[in-house]
DNA sequence: CATATGCTCAATAGATTACTTGATCAAGGC
DNA sequence: GCCTTGATCAAGTAATCTATTGAGCATATG
């Protein structure tokens, strides 16, 4: 059964195998560490900026990182006296997209939790990717990014502006009077572009929702602009 | 900042968000679990005929499975006093698949492994997906499963016919002198098709190896046949 | 009804993981 | 050289996870 090369056993190649695909899902298994993939999948991030953006403590979120950069799903490069962290492979993202299109399948928990941040009152429309890019080449809407000025350098939808949600309010002006606004941000489960389209709402602005934010729409294979290597 | 509908703050959804998405790659973050899945992608296995297969104990076995089935990535189905198992979702499949890409592009460590395991001398050659459609269209080759007739029963590559590896060496009569057979059995870390390989250069046959498995095949939409449902 | 089989459950011990705190380190500014 | 900032490291505690053991349950059979 077992062939003539074989320095170890079938069962032992098999453990020593399984056991390295395991050192990824044995990263990817806490909430915070899929938060901070969620977030570096839209560019690279400092410590410092990580750890606020995951609401975790600066040697907790260096420790995660540690963890994550064992596996070989993050890399690091100094700058100064900053560190800044990036996915080391886009196929890091492909991961978190199929774990998240397996959540949406199987865990009702997931809808649930939505619903309930959201409110069913609210009844936000989103729109496809596929609708999207139909109604850009028309000239319908205005294409509008609602994240942080510096994700917003790193790379875009093409042909997106950039207003981010906190300073949305103040700068209704910038934005077509009649025009129907698409709202994205980081994507499906980032509350930005909801909160975005409550501010539209509240000023008698049309506003509708990206289903999916940049990493997907680069997954898809669509236009990107300005972005540097890994988003 | 935070819009009208919320009854909870942005950092408790995002926490429940990704504490939800967490219970499945806590469900795969083990090797023994990640072997299961692995089995199970090639259809329903009674909980003692994985426990074999795994190299675990039957308790232990049991206790994964119920791991895996609160994460909804398995369901089972009781049969008189047996239980089967079986994988919920195609989309498990995915992340499997995500997951061992992602290893085999950083983890130098797996390609050590093998090397270890097949001795760098054996260097038997595969083809790809791609090549063996095309021979296969051209007649030259003959296309053999090596895994239990169980599993082949379960679906297989349209065209293949069946001799388990265990059997292999004292059915060569049936494979005509000629042809250059292709083996394959469950994927990329099955070791049947390599003990295959090795069988029929033992007794002067020509064999290459297909690199992926029936799942990797069904995935990319190639033809099976005798499959029920998922596999 | 008694028994066997296939599986699940509960209890346990040992290992691993998560987060905190405080110390340390590396690079840059004064 | 000293101080500041950003990040890492080490130690400690609480919580969680893994595999084992043995008991218990469901289904089928004699």
């Amino acid at each position: 059964m077992s062939h003539d090369g074989a320095t170890l056993t079938a069962r032992a190649f098999k453990d020593a195998v399984y056991e390295q695909f395991a050192r990824i899902t044995k990263a990817l298994a806490s909430p915070v560490r899929l938060e901070i993939v969620d977030v570096l999948a839209q560019g690279e991030r400092t410590v410092d900026a990580l750890a606020r953006e995951v609401g975790q403590s600066l040697a907790n979120t260096s420790q995660h990182l540690r963890s994550l950069k064992e596996a070989r799903l993050v890399e690091a490069r100094r700058d100064g006296t900053f560190v800044h962290y990036r996915l080391a492979d886009p196929q890091v993202i492909e991961v978190w997209r199929a774990v998240r299109a397996l959540g949406e399948r199987q865990l009702a928990e997931i809808e649930r939790t939505v619903a309930a941040y959201l409110g069913d009152a609210d009844g936000f429309e989103s729109v496809t990717a596929d609708d999207l890019q139909r109604r850009l080449a028309e000239g319908e809407v205005v294409l509008l990014d609602v994240r942080p000025d510096a994700e917003y350098r790193a790379g875009h939808l093409a042909g997106a502006r950039s207003i981010p949600v906190g300073e949305l309010a103040e700068r209704l002006a910038e934005l077509p009077p009649d025009a129907t606004v698409v709202a994205y941000c980081r994507g499906p489960y980032c509350v930005m572009s909801y909160d975005a389209l409550a501010i539209l709402r509240d000023h008698g602005r049309r506003g509708v929702r990206l289903a999916e934010g940049l990493p997907d729409w680069r997954a898809a294979g669509r236009p990107v602009q300005g972005g540097h290597g890994l988003g």
